[in-house]
DNA sequence: ATCCCGAGGG
DNA sequence: CCCTCTGGAT
């Protein structure tokens, strides 16, 4: 008998809950401000390399206030190590104008303000909603999530966003921060990529290449 | 679909 | 060389 696809997703929660317990972003951040940030600078980069520039970066520009009249330019070499840099640059500062501007200097705590911000989509809203506000509105699809959602037979699509509607169907809300983190830390060590360690994995029974329907 | 973009691993 | 890293806008 095989199991359901909730059933499954059960098991998946609570053998990843008890590898990794309380699992946190590798991300380094002091409040959601420094936790937008950093988050909008991780497009396609290590967390290790993130925190790498982002003491530099705050130590320099402590809040919205001072980015926004900060020189793009001077951004742009701060932040370069990240990859896609000018894009990453103009956007903080445009992000750090409107929040001045529009928000009396503070990250906006609801989905739809924060989509307004440019660089920020779903992905990273949903980041700072769970962790820095505690608000669970959705669940953060990045690379790691979309690879083991796949992989794991939970959704058929390669889109975010329906990959999230899939998640948020088949996992209760009160999970909905944590199996981003669970997902990601699994998906860097064991899921990953390029070769996964199948051999040590503890969802086996559980994957669809080993016989599970998905 | 394509572009943005550097750094590290293999 | 190629692939990947907690994406987003056009």
């Amino acid at each position: 008998m095989q199991p359901t696809l909730q059933q499954r997703c059960t098991k998946i929660y609570q053998r990843l809950h008890a590898r990794y317990r309380l699992p946190a972003s590798m991300l380094e951040w002091h409040n959601p401000w420094e936790l937008l940030v950093a988050t909008v600078l991780a497009a396609q980069c290590t967390d290790a390399r993130v925190n790498m520039v982002t003491p530099v970066f705050f130590r320099r520009w402590p809040g919205p206030a001072e980015l926004s009249t900060a020189p793009v330019a001077e951004v742009e070499q701060m932040v370069r190590s990240t990859g896609f840099f000018r894009q990453k640059a103009k956007n903080l500062v445009a992000t750090a104008r409107i929040i001045v501007h529009e928000y009396d200097g503070r990250v906006p705590e609801t989905m739809a303000e924060l989509l307004t911000l440019p660089g920020v989509a779903r992905k990273t809203a949903n980041i700072v909603l769970s962790n820095a506000f505690h608000k669970h509105e959705g669940i953060a699809v990045d690379t790691h999530v979309r690879r083991l959602s796949f992989r794991l037979g939970l959704t058929i699509s390669t889109n975010p966003t329906i990959i999230e509607r899939d998640m948020m169907q088949l996992f209760p809300r009160e999970q909905w921060g944590e199996i981003n983190h669970l997902l990601v830390l699994y998906g860097r060590e064991i899921c990953r990529a390029r070769k996964p360690l199948c051999s040590e994995c503890v969802l086996e029974d559980l994957c669809p290449r080993n016989g599970v329907v998905g």
